[in-house]
RNA sequence: GGGCGGUUGGCUCAGUGGUAGAGCACCUCGUUCACACCGAGGGGGUCGGGGGUUCGAAUCCCUCACCGCCCA
C-alpha cells in the first residue's frame, strides 16, 4: 500500500473491475430474496448536482448493503426525456446559432433534441460511475425507449377506454414563454409588489355604481359579471341588475355567489371566466360567457375590442387604467402585495387562460393509492410525509396532461372533421368520441386511427404528454410492463423509492396511482404486503414500492437553496476531483437522516476525507504488522486479553447498531457509529495497545494480537464498504486473511455475534482507560512532557480494580509513558508523589523534583471542590424521600453507588491533602 | 390562513425523562518508526422565551418568538 491515501488511483481502477466482474447485474432467481430499486431518472439536460449525489449515495449504500446481505439485488438506472426542460435548453442552443424552433420546424427540432440526448444524456451515467454507484447498466432505461413508449401507449389506451382521459375547455396555467399549459404543481407562488386598482362599474339605469377591486385591470375587458356574496346586505336588493362594463359596449349582471368575500374591498368582485380559475368555476355555476381577451402569446385578442387588440398584456393594463381614469371611473390605486403565480420552468408570470386541453380524472386512481398508505402497505420515511401525501391525495384534482410542446410523447389521439354513422365502438373497444364538430379516437398508428375513425383523413393531436405522465409509469415500465416479465415478477414491488421532497406530488403519488391501477396479481401469488385485494376479484393491486424515503434538501453553508442563478451551487464532480468519491459520499451520508435539509460546505468533504485518510493509514499500519501471521482465526477466549475482548465487544455493538440504523434509513447514525468505532476505539486504543503486545516478544501473544487486529479491520472494512466502496475494496484486497470472495462487494455483511459480547471486559477497559487518562492528565497539569518516563503506581480500594490494573500493567505503563507502573497495597511514603482519585482507587505519579507542594495542594483543593459539589448533588437527591420512593429502584441504586464512589474519592483526596500539609 | 420541520458551546450538528456530547474552530504541549488529513491535554453551553406535568425536563404538554419548507 502506498504511504499516502490517493483516492484517484484507487477509484479509477476499481469501478471498471467491478463492472467487468458483472457484480452489478442481477438476474431474478425465483425463491430467493430480492431487493430492488429503480432510481429516480435524472433529466437528460442535466449533470449531477448535490441532490443527485446525496440521493444516489443513499441508494448505492442500501443497494450494496443488501447485495452483501445475500439478496438478489437490482438497482436500475435511467434517464428522463424531460420535455419542457430539454426543449428549453435546446431552444437556447438554437438561439446561440441564430436559429429558432419555429424556423427549423418540428421534425428538425426533434432531431436536435435527440442529438442533445446523445451528447449530454449519457454524461450523467458516467458521473454516477464516478460516484461509485453499483447500478445494473445492462438494464438502463430511457423514457423514450421503444419498450417504454409501449408502456405509455398501454396506459393511455387503458385510461382513455375507461373514460378517465377527456378533452375539456378550462382555465389552465399558461406559460407565455413556452406557449404551453403547465400543471398546478409546476406553478410557484411569489409575493410581489403590485397595485390594487379600484374601478367603478355604473348601473345600466344610471342609478349609481359598484366599486370592484382588481390587480389585473386588463382582464376587465373579458368580464362577464360582478359577483357579491348572497349574505351581503349591501347588495341583496341589487342582485340581477345590469351594469355597464366600461370600455366596452357590453352590459353584465350583478350576481350572487358565495365565492365573493364580503370583507374584501367593497365586497363585490369582477368575474372573468376565461382568465381566472375561480372565476371560471363561478362562471360555470351561473352560465356566464367565457371571453378570451388575452391570447396565448400574451397579447390582447380581437375580443378585447379594437382599442386593445394586438397590445401586449402589460401595455393593455396601462391603457385600461388611463382610460378608466379619463372616464372618472378610477376610484383609487393602492399598493398591494400580490401572490403572483410564477412558472417554475420559465420564471414568467403564469397567465390563467381558457384553453382546450386533455385532462385526466384522478378520483378512481386516488382511492387505492390513499388506502395503500393509510393501511401502511406503503411506508413513508420520515413518517410525517405520509400526511403531506394524504392531504394532497384527499383533495386530488383533475390533471392537465397535455403540453403544447414538441419534445415529448405525442398524444396518441387522432382527429377527423368527417362525420360518420359507423359503429362508434370498434373491435378493440376503443370508443370514438366527439368534441365540438370533430371526432377523435385513441390509436397507436395512423393506420389504426383510420380504421377506427373510418377515414384516412385524420391527424394526430399536435400536443405532447406532460413528462410526468411517462414518469408515473417508471417502476413498472422499467421492469417490463405491460409484458409479464420475470423481472416484474421478482423485482416488483420495488423495495425503495428515495427522492426529493419537491416531487412528492408530481411523481411519487402518480407512481402509486399508476402502479396500483395497472399491476395486479393473483391473490395466491402475491404476498399480502404487496397490495390491496381488488373488489370482487381474486387479484391484488400491487404497490410500486414498499418504502418511500424523502431525503433532505442540500443547502449551501448559509442555509440557502443552491441555484444556478444565485451561483451558490457546489458541483459534486468538483468535490469528487478534490477529495475523492468515497469522501464525497461519506460527507453526504454523515448528514443523511430524517432531517429536512442539510447545510453543505467544503468543510464536510474535508472532514470525511480525513476519516478516509485515517482509515488508510490505520489499515496500513496494521497490514505492516501482520507479516508472518499464522491464521485468520480468532484466538480462543482463554488466550484473549481484556483489550482483545473489549474491542471485539465494541465491534459487535457497532455491527448491531449499523445494521439497525441502515434498516431505518438513519445513514447519519450508521456513519457516526463506524466513524467513532474505527477512530476512537480501534485506532486510539486498540491499535496503541496492540503495539505494546506486538513488541512483547511472546510469539503467541503476537500471533493472537495480529489475528484480532486483522479480524476487526476486516469486519470494519466490510461494514463500511456500502458507504465508501473504493477505499474499503482496495484495503481489503491487501489483507492476508479475509472472508470469502474476490471482491468485498460480494463478501457477506457483518452480523452481530453475541458470543463476542463481554460486558465485564468493557468495564475493565473503561477503568484501565480512566487510569491512563488520569496519568496523562496529571502530567499535563504539572507541565511534565507527556513522553517523559517517570514512575507510576496505583492503589486499589476494590479488589476488582486491583485485578484489572495488575492485568493491564504493561499497557498502562506504555500508554501513559511511564518507566514502570506498579499496583501497590498503599500509597508510597518515600519520594515525591502526586495522586489523582479514580473510581475505586487512586493513581500516583512520582514527579520527583517537579513536585511543587503549594501547586499540588491547589490542584487537590480544586479537585475536592468538584467532588464536594458532586456529593452535595447526590446527597440532595438521596435525601429527597420523593426521589427514593418514586424513582425507579435502579435509578436510586445507581445514585447510591455514585455517592459511594464520590465519597471514596473524597477520602483519598483528603488523606493526600493531610499528608502534604504535614 | 392551514400543515410540517428547526432553534443545544464561535460554526455544523448528535442527544426523547436520571449529573450536557461530537466534529470543526480556539488554547497548551508533542517532529515516539500508521497517520500533522496526526497524537496528548484544555477552555467554552442557565439546551430560543415563558408557563405546566414530574421526585427529576434539552427530552413530555401548553404558549409565544424567530428561521425555513409545503399547501391554500
Amino acid at each position: 500500500m502506498s504511504a499516502g491515501y490517493l483516492p484517484h488511483d484507487i477509484e479509477s481502477r476499481w469501478y471498471s473491475v467491478w463492472k467487468s466482474m458483472g457484480i452489478f447485474h442481477a438476474e431474478p432467481q425465483p425463491g430467493k430474496l430480492h431487493y430492488s430499486i429503480t432510481i429516480p431518472p435524472p433529466n437528460i439536460t442535466g449533470s449531477l448536482h448535490m441532490g443527485h449525489a446525496l440521493n444516489n449515495s443513499i441508494l448505492d449504500t442500501l443497494t450494496r448493503w443488501h447485495r452483501m446481505r445475500g439478496f438478489v439485488t437490482l438497482c436500475l438506472p435511467g434517464t428522463d426525456h424531460a420535455g419542457i426542460a430539454t426543449q428549453n435548453v435546446v431552444e437556447r442552443d438554437l438561439a446561440a446559432e441564430g436559429l429558432s424552433r419555429a424556423g427549423i420546424g418540428r421534425g428538425a427540432f426533434i432531431e436536435r433534441c435527440k442529438k442533445w440526448r446523445e451528447t449530454y444524456g449519457t454524461r450523467i451515467y458516467h458521473q454516477f460511475e464516478r460516484l461509485g454507484c453499483s447500478y445494473d447498466w445492462e438494464r438502463v432505461r430511457y423514457t423514450m425507449d421503444q419498450s417504454y413508449v409501449d408502456a405509455i401507449m398501454e396506459a393511455f389506451g387503458s385510461w382513455y377506454q375507461r373514460g378517465f382521459i377527456y378533452r375539456g375547455t378550462r382555465v389552465v396555467n399558461w406559460d407565455v414563454k413556452f406557449q404551453s399549459a403547465i400543471s398546478d404543481i409546476e406553478v410557484l407562488t411569489e409575493e410581489r409588489q403590485g397595485k390594487l386598482y379600484h374601478f367603478r362599474y355604473p348601473f345600466e339605469d344610471n342609478s349609481g355604481f359598484i366599486t370592484i377591486a382588481t390587480t389585473r385591470p386588463e382582464t376587465m375587458l373579458g368580464d362577464s359579471a360582478v359577483a357579491a356574496n348572497p349574505d351581503d346586505v349591501r347588495y341583496q336588493a341589487l342582485f340581477g341588475k345590469m351594469l355597464k362594463l366600461p370600455l366596452t359596449s357590453r352590459t353584465i349582471p350583478l350576481i350572487a355567489d358565495s365565492y365573493a368575500k364580503p370583507e374584501f374591498g367593497s365586497g363585490a368582485v369582477k368575474v372573468t371566466p376565461a382568465h381566472d380559475l375561480n372565476d371560471f368555476e363561478c362562471g360555470l355555476r351561473h352560465g356566464l360567457a367565457q371571453r378570451v381577451v388575452i391570447g396565448k402569446d400574451g397579447t390582447m385578442t380581437e375580443e378585447a375590442g379594437p382599442d386593445f387588440a394586438g397590445l401586449d398584456r402589460n401595455e393593455a393594463r396601462k391603457k385600461v387604467v388611463e382610460l378608466m381614469d379619463e372616464l372618472g371611473l378610477l376610484e383609487k390605486i393602492e399598493d398591494y402585495t400580490i401572490q403572483t403565480p410564477i412558472s417554475e420552468r420559465s420564471g414568467e408570470v403564469v397567465e390563467p387562460l381558457l384553453s382546450e386541453q386533455w385532462f385526466m380524472n384522478m378520483n378512481a386512481l386516488a382511492e387505492p393509492a390513499i388506502e395503500a398508505v393509510k393501511s401502511g402497505l406503503i411506508h413513508f420515511i420520515p413518517p410525517r410525509y405520509a400526511n403531506t401525501y394524504l392531504q394532497w391525495m384527499d383533495n386530488i384534482r383533475d390533471w392537465c396532461i397535455s403540453r403544447q410542446l414538441w419534445w415529448g410523447h405525442r398524444i396518441p389521439i387522432w382527429w377527423t372533421d368527417e362525420q360518420s354513422d359507423a359503429n362508434q365502438v370498434n373491435t378493440e373497444g376503443f370508443e370514438v368520441r366527439s368534441f365540438g364538430s370533430r371526432r377523435y379516437v385513441f390509436a397507436r398508428t395512423h393506420e389504426d386511427a383510420s380504421r377506427l375513425l373510418g377515414t384516412i383523413n385524420c391527424k394526430q393531436d399536435e400536443d405532447v404528454l406532460d413528462t410526468w405522465f411517462s414518469s408515473a409509469l417508471w417502476p413498472q415500465a422499467t421492469l417490463g410492463w405491460p409484458s409479464d416479465t420475470q423481472d416484474l415478477a421478482n423485482f416488483y414491488p420495488t423495495n425503495l423509492l428515495s427522492t426529493a421532497q419537491e416531487i412528492l406530488y408530481l411523481w411519487v403519488s402518480r407512481m402509486v396511482m399508476s402502479g396500483m391501477d395497472f399491476v395486479k396479481r393473483p391473490v395466491e401469488l402475491s404476498p399480502e404486503s404487496d397490495g390491496l385485494v381488488v373488489k370482487n376479484s381474486s387479484r391484488r393491486k400491487i404497490i410500486p414500492f414498499h418504502d418511500v424515503y424523502i431525503h433532505a434538501t442540500v443547502l449551501d453553508a448559509k442555509g440557502e437553496r443552491m441555484s444556478k442563478s444565485k451561483g451558490n451551487g457546489i458541483d459534486p464532480i468538483d468535490i469528487i476531483e478534490k477529495y475523492g468519491a468515497d469522501a464525497t459520499r461519506f460527507s453526504l451520508l454523515q448528514q443523511a437522516g430524517k432531517n429536512q435539509d442539510i447545510r453543505y460546505s467544503e468543510k464536510r468533504p474535508e472532514v470525511a476525507a480525513s476519516f478516509c485518510n485515517k482509515l488508510w493509514n490505520g489499515s496500513r499500519f496494521v497490514l505492516m504488522n501482520l507479516e508472518g501471521m499464522a491464521s485468520g482465526e480468532l484466538p480462543p477466549k482463554a488466550r484473549r486479553t481484556s483489550p482483545d475482548n473489549w474491542i471485539l465487544d465494541r465491534l459487535q455493538f457497532t455491527i448491531a447498531s449499523v445494521n439497525a440504523t441502515l434498516a431505518s434509513y438513519d445513514m447519519d447514525d450508521a456513519a457516526r457509529a463506524m466513524y467513532e468505532f474505527f477512530w476512537n476505539d480501534y485506532c486510539d486504543w486498540y491499535v496503541e495497545i496492540a503495539k505494546v503486545k506486538l513488541r512483547s516478544g511472546d510469539a503467541q501473544v503476537k500471533a493472537d494480537t495480529q489475528a484480532i487486529l486483522c479480524y476487526v479491520l476486516e469486519n470494519i472494512l466490510r461494514l463500511l464498504h456500502p458507504m465508501i466502496p473504493f477505499i474499503t475494496e482496495e484495503i481489503w484486497q491487501h489483507l492476508p486473511y479475509r472472508s470469502e470472495g474476490e471482491s468485498i462487494s460480494l463478501a457477506s455483511y457483518p452480523v452481530e455475534d453475541s458470543e463476542l459480547l463481554d460486558s465485564d471486559e468493557v468495564t475493565a477497559m473503561d477503568l484501565t482507560i480512566e487510569a491512563i487518562r488520569s496519568m496523562r492528565n496529571l502530567k499535563a497539569e504539572l507541565g511534565i512532557p507527556p513522553g517523559k518516563r517517570i514512575n507510576g503506581a496505583a492503589v486499589a480500594s476494590s479488589e476488582q480494580l486491583e485485578v484489572i490494573l495488575t492485568k493491564n500493567q504493561n499497557i498502562i505503563a506504555e500508554l501513559a509513558r511511564l518507566s514502570e507502573f506498579l499496583v501497590l497495597p498503599a500509597a508510597p511514603v518515600e519520594g515525591k508523589w502526586v495522586s489523582s482519585a479514580v473510581r475505586g482507587g487512586e493513581i500516583l505519579l512520582n514527579v520527583g523534583e517537579s513536585l511543587n507542594v503549594e501547586k499540588e495542594l491547589e490542584r487537590i483543593a480544586k479537585e475536592l471542590a468538584d467532588v464536594d459539589k458532586q456529593i452535595a448533588r447526590s446527597r440532595s437527591m438521596l435525601d429527597n424521600p420523593n426521589f427514593v420512593e418514586r424513582a425507579a429502584p435502579a435509578a436510586v441504586e445507581k445514585e447510591r453507588l455514585n455517592l459511594q464512589q464520590w465519597l471514596e474519592k473524597q477520602q483519598i483526596l483528603l488523606a493526600k491533602q493531610n499528608q502534604m500539609q504535614a
